[in-house]
DNA sequence: ACTACGCTGTACCGATCAGTACAATAAATG
DNA sequence: CATTTATTGTACTGATCGGTACAGCGTAGT
């Protein structure tokens, strides 16, 4: 039995990783008991929905995060050209320079897509929104903002995908890098 | 019991798209013998390996797809732009206009990534290594041309997966003839 | 027509799935 | 300490998983 989990908080981030690196399907019951070190007892007395409340709370708490650490940047700061590039530190760091994978970009592919279309669709125009505001704010023609708030969100999910693919890291922190510069482009219509 | 498929190939097409919708695990006995109409008596006997084997069988037949419709031209189209004007028609094709999602990318991240890890990583490389040496004959510096591959291969995976949690060919759309007009650009190096 | 063989459906296998029931335990409260 | 309440492990459920065994069938070859 794996180390026993204290607080709920690092529970959550447990089954955040769990998901991220099996998917909805594969991150059964035995490995969550495993990984979490709680059976199963213990499990449905915190979630009694089970996996699918699970994974809508780990959904819930990624949407908290960029809440506060992306979208709010965005929206709020001064500057918007240091809410973007804060936006792209976090990034880097919430999904540990590539080594870590997109649970919502993940369950928008898999048959979970279903199950969670509503809590996906919210998480990815929220983030095109605040980041097309955001440009707009810098600078931006209102219609060149939202294109180049759509390429930098599926940039970002396409570069997890290739660094993935290429298990580089690397490949993930260039593509950030050519994105961050591009909104600092001057060609901005 | 549904229709009956005739040939070999519509079967692979078939299951090509199973695993598209459902992935590799969601993609279970019982709806693979419902949506192609053959018992696992059939099944067994086509695919011995079971289905690693038929999900290996349609990895080679997407890699033989794009290996004659989108490699081949960018390699060997006498003029380089017209073979990256093929590639994006193409995928146009391919992915139904962002209808479709890519087998490849959804099997790079969830949890089949390592048993398929190989045939993953060739397609991914493959193509950007195409498109690469492309936009470097069509006067793109080596380098640039690099980095935009990359840009343009993720550009088209993050695009299927916004594309899908929005429900919205159009952004799919979009966004591939935005990264066709950067191909285009004048800023090569 | 007879045989041989490839294809097919069906019944079955052990394993594992998500989820439930519940008794034992631990913690909190008096 | 006694009693209540919350938490936990374990044993179980029926369903479904991927895969196998095999008998029945149709067709081709002769």
């Amino acid at each position: 039995m794996a180390h026993r989990i204290a607080k709920r908080d690092e529970l959550i981030v447990a089954l955040g990783e769990i998901f991220r690196e099996r998917g909805f399907e594969g991150a059964s019951l035995s490995v969550i008991t495993e990984r979490t070190g709680l059976g199963k007892g213990s499990l449905y007395n915190l979630f009694p929905g089970g996996k699918a409340e699970m994974a809508q709370v780990v959904l819930e708490e990624v949407a908290a995060w960029f809440e506060r650490h992306v979208f709010v940047p965005l929206r709020e700061s001064a500057d918007p050209a240091a809410g973007i590039a804060h936006m792209f530190d976090a990034v880097i760091r919430f999904f540990r320079s590539g080594r870590r994978v997109c649970l919502v970009g993940t369950f928008a592919l898999d048959d979970t897509r279903d199950r969670f279309a509503a809590e996906i669709r919210t998480y990815f125009t929220a983030w095109t929104e605040a980041l097309a505001a955001a440009l707009t704010r810098d600078g931006f023609d209102p219609q060149a903002a939202r294109a180049m708030a759509e390429d930098v969100v599926a940039g970002i999910q396409g570069a997890l995908v290739l660094a993935r693919s290429q298990q580089d890291p690397a490949v993930f922190a260039r593509a950030i890098e050519r994105l961050h510069q591009r909104t600092q482009g001057t060609q901005r219509d």
